[in-house]
DNA sequence: GTTTTTGATTAACAGTGTTAAGTCTAAATG
DNA sequence: CATTTAGACTTAACACTGTTAATCAAAAAC
């Protein structure tokens, strides 16, 4: 009876090498430059395989995003155990996500720049998408802040969004518009970090 | 000899004619879901039409966003008349600026929010876009608040890039993602504001 | 050995932005 | 007035896109 895991291991095997395809393709040329068929071109399969393996086109990329916020939450979560104090935390956590925008930017793009296909979709705000428990954890911090009178008494969901807008403008501006005249991207993203903890300051 | 500028009264109309389908269309459907055919359609021409008066669908686009920050400048620079201290103007500017995304969130969508597709276009980060204009006058207001020590003395660039990401923050995300768990809108945005104005005070 | 299931493919649909070639009308020229 | 010419517009087509229905071959079940 060996035979249908035998099949089922070779299923999984080829819904990776899908994924692998997709990951390579959306990362270099962007997802809306990469069609179906370049990806089965990329594999050696029929553009129709690969919806034997996924619903569309968009479930590809929502794949490879809960995957790859995964990697950010570990990282957070990381952060939260190796920093001194919770403001030092709050601050290499948004330097921590800035860079994951800019290293991955079509993923970034298509996570929060587009709007999403599948909006009625159960799992795309849901509370234990990848999003959301990264975002619990940033608000865990900032609760830290508060208590230990380092910020004001603010609402931390407040705080956490505000923080969230921020740091996701400077991202996504930094990603779409990468010729704009900007002053040193370095010093523009530490100024930002800077002035919106500053302003949350007791 | 008033045939030639017939003519060229008659190519203005339809010039005309066919931004306002397009901003109509665009508006409503957003840019991608719209199509050069539709936009024909509504105007009862052929697609290719459209062609001979403009380049292709994105200049359709650039025409509009031009159009959209004149306006958006006007009300800037009306502030900065109306306004008693320097902080007030740029916190209304600042609020300005988040409505008027809110309110065209396509064309908002396309002008900062998808790579520019002619990012050569030496229009595109010119000096005299109404986009470059408009930074200008942030810039001459956040120099008079470093002026009267509201602000303490920064780089105006690094603070205006800085303000713009912030705030293009909050405003991109509530355009694409209205169905997140937000806290009241208002008070998000209200907080924003103080909060990234706020530190960068003296 | 026959039937059923399963995995993958071919062909097609309906749509996209865009272009080359052709049509048709109204003005300019002889 | 007849003919040429210039300009505005359209038709047909190309090379794509995401996606689906129908088909086919091979392996598994009986």
């Amino acid at each position: 009876m060996g035979v249908k895991e035998r099949r089922e291991r070779q299923k999984e095997i080829l819904r990776q090498e899908i994924l692998n395809a997709a990951r390579e393709l959306f990362a270099k040329e962007g997802y809306e430059n990469v069609s179906m068929r370049k990806i089965a071109e990329k594999i050696d399969y029929s553009p129709t395989t690969i919806y034997l393996y996924f619903e569309d086109k968009s479930e590809l990329l929502r794949c490879l995003c809960e995957e790859n916020f995964s990697r950010l939450l570990s990282r957070f979560e990381a952060l939260k155990k190796e920093c001194s104090s919770p403001l030092d935390c709050l601050k290499k956590g948004l330097h921590a996500y800035i860079e994951f925008g800019i290293k991955h930017p079509n993923h970034y793009r298509v996570s929060f720049m587009v709007h999403p296909e599948h909006p009625d979709d159960p799992d795309h705000y849901s509370n234990d998408s990848m999003g959301h428990r990264t975002f619990e954890v940033v608000k865990s911090i900032v609760e830290e802040c508060i208590k230990q009178k380092i910020f004001r008494d603010q609402d931390t969901t407040m705080i956490s969004q505000g923080l969230w807008a921020a740091i996701h403008g400077i991202t996504s501006l930094l990603i779409v518009h990468p010729d704009f005249p900007w002053i040193d991207r370095n010093r523009l993203i530490e100024h930002v970090i800077e002035t919106v903890t500053n302003g949350l300051k007791a």
